[in-house]
DNA sequence: ATTTATTCAGACAAAATACTCTTAATACAA
DNA sequence: TTGTATTAAGAGTATTTTGTCTGAATAAAT
């Protein structure tokens, strides 16, 4: 996988924080939950996003962590290379150190371009618009055996007369 | 990484293959050593290429593996599905089972088209095409401290008088 | 003050990936 | 027909990633 598992769980997370509709201190109990993660796995993962001051973070009742800018000045690509570091945008193909133009591998050409494809994208991608996406219904942020998205449970509602149970 | 390691090694392998004059049998031995990967890794790995039918082996002296069909009919991509699966091609950015355009993640229309980006660059290269690259100077195909490749060995030879001493 | 709800820090465990080694099977050569 | 060079298969080890747990620090509420 492009991401790793700790990283996919921070941007989740991180787009779940954008969708709310007020940028309030959630608790990572509430997220992990919500995104179906393990909470002690997630709360590790989010410390490092705290570090790198996308997030801020308050201890204590009614503490838990917050985006520490707009949600339209974070893009997805901040939040990845806080998780898995920026070699994703800077590594060869084949992870060969010092693959450039002076010394490169023979896929060398193909693959800056795609690479900065996906930096471009990653980089214009911000919370803010992925966070308007995942409220959206039929959309999702995480496995499909989460909890449904606000617009979700709101179409149930609407649509059967009353929600459905869950056991 | 986008790539396992066992992966890029087959890759590697592949391309070491179709950068010889002539498809003969190579041990793997040779490939390893030129490649500086583990000789029994690499045997490993490249069990899958031959189980997949891109390889065909030949045991006992003077064997090896040789490409099973013309280097300009075999992609990169071909490797890649063989050794790491074609998930690579068909997976959701967060990994999310499921993800398409009816149960879409928030990235799902901007993860899909450089998905198919990389896959047609992937289905294009051939190790025919790669191959050539891997011959000319300068480029590479392992990691630095690797033996050179035969361009660069003769260009080092004609410009210096001899050979420069390898300890 | 004490209790409670939270993040922070770090030890520990489990699973996946990467790598090593040994033995078997195969085929050539003397 | 015995030895040798090779791939095949699979057991075993090491490292990295993922996940769990416990205790400390912090801050609010009672």
């Amino acid at each position: 996988m492009l991401l790793s598992k700790s990283c996919v769980y921070g941007v989740q997370a991180a787009i779940y924080m954008a969708s709310l509709p007020r940028n309030e201190y959630v608790s990572i109990q509430e997220i992990a939950g919500k995104l179906n993660i393990s909470f002690h796995f997630l709360t590790k993962v989010l410390q490092n996003l705290t570090q790198a001051k996308l997030l801020m973070s308050y201890r204590g009742p009614n503490g838990g962590v917050a985006l520490a800018r707009q949600a339209s000045d974070i893009s997805l690509a901040d939040v990845i290379e806080a998780i898995d570091g920026g070699d994703i945008f800077k590594e060869c193909l084949f992870g060969l150190p010092g693959c450039g133009v002076a010394d490169p591998c023979p896929a060398h050409e193909n693959w800056t371009s795609m690479r900065s494809r996906l930096q471009h994208l990653c980089t214009s991608l911000t919370l803010e618009e992925l966070g308007k996406r995942a409220n959206q219904l039929n959309v999702r942020l995480a496995n499909a055996d989460a909890p449904m998205n606000p617009a979700m449970l709101l179409a149930a509602i609407n649509s059967k007369g009353k929600p459905v149970e869950t056991k």
